[in-house]
DNA sequence: TACCCCGTCCCCCATTCGGCTGATACGCTC
DNA sequence: GAGCGTATCAGCCGAATGGGGGACGGGGTA
């Protein structure tokens, strides 16, 4: 028997996915909460297998609390209903412990499913999110989406790839062994094959378009 | 009910998975065959929701089978079963109908899972899989692990957020309808707490742990 | 050869950034 | 009520950033 915690901040929420993970013999509601932060607490207490979590807002927010979650003495293993998971944060999300992300609007068998399988140990994701994610690791840039992917030299990436660092003109010289004046030039036609007008935002263009990888 | 068919070349691991898929009542076995072509044969009249494959050598060669799986009539998801599973591999199978690739050592409860999973439409990946095809999204990932993540407010959260589209302080400041003395101030709060020292190296930082998306 | 692109270097200059020392006010907890 | 954290505002200043301009060599291709 699988031991499930629903974490939902609206109790209708909460009594729908009680009634569904219920309505799977092997899988039991052991409690409700209303926060992660709440279920990290009720964790301890409760030893739930899998944590199912439905939240409404950035999924940023909710890094701290699956932090916590994964800080206390019995580490369950977490299935995340969000908005609308993005690559980035499901591929942050796997180093915690959270095992299946879902889109909000998933169906009950796909809940059940992730619930299950995360239970098992397995990492449950949508095919959606899936591609996407795993899209970002075959490097080789798949054409993205607007910009017909401006084509940076070497010496540019080289320099992308520092600015990604944080590092100022300054030490980019000194570490290519050029002046500051050069690091300067590289940056401006960075700047202008992307399309942008600051450093910060040249790296997050970079990074959308796979020219750099964080 | 959920319909699966068996292929495997050995008639042992057939019948291992035969009954291993069986025990459980959600699921029934339609047929066994021996080879992926065999499998896509089948498919057309045996109608399984799910194919369960388990294969020997390279993952490469199972491509083929895989497209004619797709190619038919009916298309059903596909759980594969392998040797190692690759983070390349898994990229790959994922854009034909692969749902779920485990490794051959894998528990029944994993592979009863994968295959719910897999009929429910989800990706089902072994956690080992997963993260070693993630961690290819984050090549230096020493920041997340040491450093017990700063936790930002959220008025600094989204202040990190504007810094990321390459806003300046000015700018940030207009769009909050605060002071650009304020926004300073908050820039160098996400500074000491992300132990940075640009506003460039905070938004790197804030994506590696997941603070903020791009 | 002439042309173009890449990489290198240089000057000037306005703007921005980051750090410093301050202050006020709100809400929470002890 | 005292203390702490958050959020707001202010002035000051040195350093870094970003955008102009022009110039020189080397490696390709037309």
């Amino acid at each position: 028997m699988t031991r499930v915690l629903v974490a939902a901040p609206s109790a209708v929420v909460r009594a729908g996915l009680e009634a569904l993970v219920a309505s799977n013999p092997h899988l039991a509601v052991v409690g409700q909460v209303a926060s992660i932060e709440a279920a990290a607490r009720a964790s301890e207490t409760l030893l739930p297998d899998v944590v199912l979590i439905e939240h409404e807002w950035d999924d940023e927010l909710l890094v701290p609390g699956l932090l916590a979650l994964s800080a206390g003495g019995h580490v369950p293993a977490v299935v995340v209903l969000t908005e609308n998971p993005s690559a980035l944060w499901v591929a942050v999300a796997l180093r915690s412990r959270v095992r299946a992300v879902l889109p909000r609007e998933a169906t009950a068998a796909e809940i059940i499913a992730a619930v299950e399988g995360a239970a098992a140990g397995l990492v449950v994701l949508h095919p959606d999110t899936a591609e996407a994610a795993l899209a970002s690791l075959s490097s080789v840039q798949t054409a993205a989406a607007d910009a017909p992917v401006q084509v940076l030299t070497p010496r540019e990436i080289e320099v992308l790839h520092m600015l990604a660092e944080g590092l100022g003109n300054k030490t980019v010289a000194r570490r290519l062994g050029i002046s500051e004046h050069t690091v300067k030039f590289h940056v401006g036609s960075i700047f202008s094959k992307l399309n942008v007008s600051s450093r910060t935002e040249a790296v997050t263009v970079g990074v959308r378009q796979g020219l750099v990888m964080l």
